[in-house]
DNA sequence: AGGAATAGCTGACTAAAGTCAGACAACATG
DNA sequence: CATGTTGTCTGACTTTAGTCAGCTATTCCT
């Protein structure tokens, strides 16, 4: 714990401070940031609303700002005309070069003063302290599958299945009844308010618990959400009384297949008649209180 | 380069944001930050603005607010009555304990979504970072033997001789000169406004340069601070003519030894009378240009 | 003892940051 | 096509942060 109140301490005098200091440049700090927010691709407003976490009002104040200064244009987005999408014009174009060079500087002024060596091992630990960092920002919740947050979720599942499948896939979006509590429950993996993974179960009277739909975007795979997502579902299943799960896989999905087998999941033979699995699994439960 | 924008963006979103928020209880931030700073321990002013890098008259004002508040009073340090000294009411300490645990709470939320094996990667890598990121915030710098930080490493440099030699040490404060260009260069290392090391070299006309006084303090041992003043000397050395160093050295010191042998040094006969040391160095330097 | 220097304080400002309550147009829905 | 919703904007604020010049009380220096 003190590790991480010290890093906390030093990595934010040292990154923090210069951090704000790249982007001061004449202009206000929200105003840079801004810019710097909406990049050379372009944004829309609500986007950056949630990302810089501003106040409707206040950032709208802010872009008027900009847009006087020649350095962003606001138009109506197509599609609909409600939203609003903020450009860079070409002056904002080459105000924001200037802060990446800025920040460019920055990270080589943490590097500069270090010996080859310390240089290369302070690299490979910043990766891995940033992955593991992200790792711990996504957040497992229960969300209704209509949530679209869920919906974009299984259409990436969907996508992914039909493209390393021979046969191709096709989800039955039959039942989205049979994941709402209390018959089932859906969990939905966000990071930075973007759903980064999914997976669900289904509860069976008097029956094994069913795991379905398990997915994790290739952004954050490699970082334990997939496990995470796993153990939640088995929690669910045991407070809804489940002593057993089970799930079904296909062999083109090694990644998940090692997840079973490394979570205590054993082979047992076909226990349904879908077309897409040629693996079946099942764990046993230990009954564990609350949800 | 990247590896590093990343690490700064997920960081500064991660650990900024909260590390804000932590400080943030219907007091403005300034004031919990003053507060925080201050400590159980009290502090004086000059330390606080320089800690805070905070305006003399704003940072009075806010020391005003914290002692109407109740949760702080200044009074005059002893010893120098211009000085002054702020220190925390009981108010004030239950104020601090509280952000105190919230910074514990937040430090928590990092590790928590984490597996074991997780947490222990995450707080090794953290580790790491931090230690070289204040090594990167080393900086050397030329500096004149008179000046206050130097007096300061000198004192720290003779104290620590002295713990160590079996026979005592008693440094001469003869001759300062020699280490004031063009004689010679006193060069500084600075970690957050602190003094952290120091370094010297004499040059002597027609003849080998000699580098005196190395010192690393031990709170940042290890960071390569030794061996970026070392190398430092040596450059201004070969800048003033020299095409040779050397340097005495007692076997007490091995850590010191042992950097002057991976730094290219090697043993040679006694060159001088001194009474302390019972090793002798020198090192050929190749001509550079440049200071 | 008599300046010069040091450490901090006060008053009078300015600018940046942020909040809140409406207003308004585009869209969605029955 | 009337009604509610969504996304953005404007005006009218308040609070926070920060700056600057001049002032006072100690202490240092000679």
């Amino acid at each position: 714990m003190d590790v991480v109140r010290g890093f906390n301490r030093t990595v934010t005098q040292r990154v923090g401070a210069l951090d704000d200091k790249f982007l001061a440049r004449d202009r206000p700090l929200a105003q840079s940031r801004l810019l710097w927010e909406i990049g050379p691709a372009g944004a829309e407003v609500a986007a950056l609303r949630n990302r810089l976490d501003l106040d409707a009002g206040y950032l709208s104040r802010l872009l008027r700002t900009l847009e006087a200064a020649g350095l962003v244009v606001v138009t109506p987005a197509e599609g609909d005309g409600r939203v609003r999408m903020a450009r860079l014009t070409e002056a904002g174009r080459a105000e924001w070069a200037h802060l990446d060079r800025r920040s460019d500087e920055l990270a080589w002024s943490m590097l500069a003063p270090l010996s080859v060596g310390q240089r290369d091992r302070l690299t490979t630990a910043m990766n891995e302290v940033q992955r593991l960092l992200m790792a711990s920002m996504v957040t497992v919740e229960v969300c209704p599958p209509t949530d679209p947050r869920a919906r974009a979720c299984l259409r990436a599942y969907a996508g992914e299945l039909a493209e390393r499948f021979e046969s191709g896939f096709t989800l039955d979006t039959d039942d989205d009844q049979q994941f709402v509590p209390p018959a089932g429950v859906f969990l939905v993996a966000t990071l930075a308010s973007e759903a980064v993974g999914c997976g669900s179960v289904r509860f069976e009277p008097d029956g094994p618990a069913e795991i379905k739909r398990l997915w994790v975007s290739g952004s954050v795979r490699g970082l334990g959400v997939g496990r995470r997502l796993l153990t939640e579902l088995e929690r669910h299943a045991a407070a809804a009384g489940a002593d057993c799960v089970r799930l079904d896989s296909n062999r083109a999905l090694t990644e998940a297949i090692r997840l079973y087998r490394s979570a205590g999941y054993e082979e047992i033979p076909r226990y349904n008649t879908s077309p897409y699995p040629d693996h079946w699994f099942a764990k046993q439960l230990h009954r564990a209180p609350g949800v």
